[in-house]
DNA sequence: CACGTTACCTACGTAACGTAGCTTACGTGC
DNA sequence: GCACGTAAGCTACGTTACGTAGGTAACGTG
């Protein structure tokens, strides 16, 4: 990442600025570095440099380094998971349905590649705080997506609800991965992919979903 | 993690020991560590410390942290292709194959569920040779994934076929991690929901399929 | 039994996390 | 208009852990 493109995205204040200010301005910054470089090869006193004040004040908005990446993610799924209700709301089939969803998804990551670094890339069930916080975050959306899901199948056992909506949060997952391999691919066509995949498996274990 | 613990996996021979030896014993303990800690949790020194060898002796086997975990990966996914591959030669149908491949990838985790974060942990497409690496690696279980798809679909659009192998493998990732969250489903019930959605969905986008 | 090779070691430089303790700007009531 | 609490920021430090330089000692083979 070069200064240049940091600046593009960031509020650039210098001098004392209020705190919701400067957490905003440190959340653009640190997701730039997580999802270009990872999260072992980003370091806070990058992240302090970007934003031309010192490491501790990093340290006091989030706690740890750990606590910025959380509030990364936390951030980027709050916002993705508005974004999917928000383009579901109002279609009735649950073929629109996916096709809506699996659209507000790829959108996110036309628009920002990057993104899906930063929903994605820490991925184990490790064992502390951290790992729970995580994998906590990624049930959220997946609990989203059941909810959404419900609606089309309101007589489904919940074990299968809750495990068809893993297979489809893992299928857009892969299928982003794949599309950040293939960039020239449209993405109206990766969304067909993404609803003809999961339509089909979705739809053939709830008989009475449209 | 206990002493214990790892002394199980194990094999204890002190004082100067072969290469290859060593280096499989090494690649035992820093698995174990990765699998339970993460990545950044740990540290060359524990490796080193439970194989009663100094730091130094790592590095000269696998170059660098991320050596060690790449070595790691390698070898956790090189196995798993291998049963993949074995547990679905003489199926004849698309279902059984389905079938007999969850079972491969789930009796994987039921054995060792730490596997999982193996297998999984660090998902980014990071810049960098080690994210390349990573990447690459999955990528390549896709691959046998899809060449076992190709012979049920001989028809099918090369696309396609790549985009459902990732589907699919996908599909596999999350019901990993939902299993490990509910560890009293038990494996043969995993194996059907995933041979259900996979199988579904497939068997509907390639039509002449079995 | 000499000698190269392989396994291993101690000791160091550097980077980065996280914290302690202090300083300075801002705004609000008297 | 100034005193004072609070919010924003800083320098300096301790600690851990990556990676390397340079050296030692066991093994085996002619």
């Amino acid at each position: 990442m070069t200064d240049t493109n940091v600046h593009q995205i960031t509020e650039h204040r210098r001098g004392r600025v209020p705190r919701v200010v400067r957490e905003r301005q440190l959340l653009n910054i640190a997701e730039e570095f997580f999802a270009q470089r990872g999260y072992e090869a980003t370091s806070i006193e990058e992240i302090a440099r970007v934003a031309e004040i010192s490491r501790p004040i990093v340290y006091e908005h989030f706690g740890s380094k750990e606590g910025v990446y959380l509030a990364c993610v936390r951030r980027a799924r709050t916002e993705f998971e508005h974004a999917l209700v928000e383009a579901v709301a109002n279609t009735t089939s649950l073929y629109d349905t996916l096709e809506r969803g699996g659209d507000a998804f790829f959108s996110v990551l036309e628009r920002d590649p990057r993104r899906w670094a930063i929903l994605f890339g820490i991925s184990a069930p490790l064992q502390g705080s951290f790992g729970e916080e995580l994998t906590e975050l990624r049930f959220g959306t997946v609990s989203r997506i059941a909810e959404i899901l419900a609606a089309h199948a309101p007589d489904a056992e919940t074990e299968r609800l809750d495990v068809f909506a893993h297979a489809i949060s893992g299928v857009g997952e892969q299928l982003g991965r794949w599309w950040i391999a293939n960039p020239a691919v449209p993405r109206q066509r990766v969304v067909s992919h993404f609803r003809d995949f999961a339509w089909a498996g979705f739809k053939q274990l709830v008989p009475n979903a449209d």
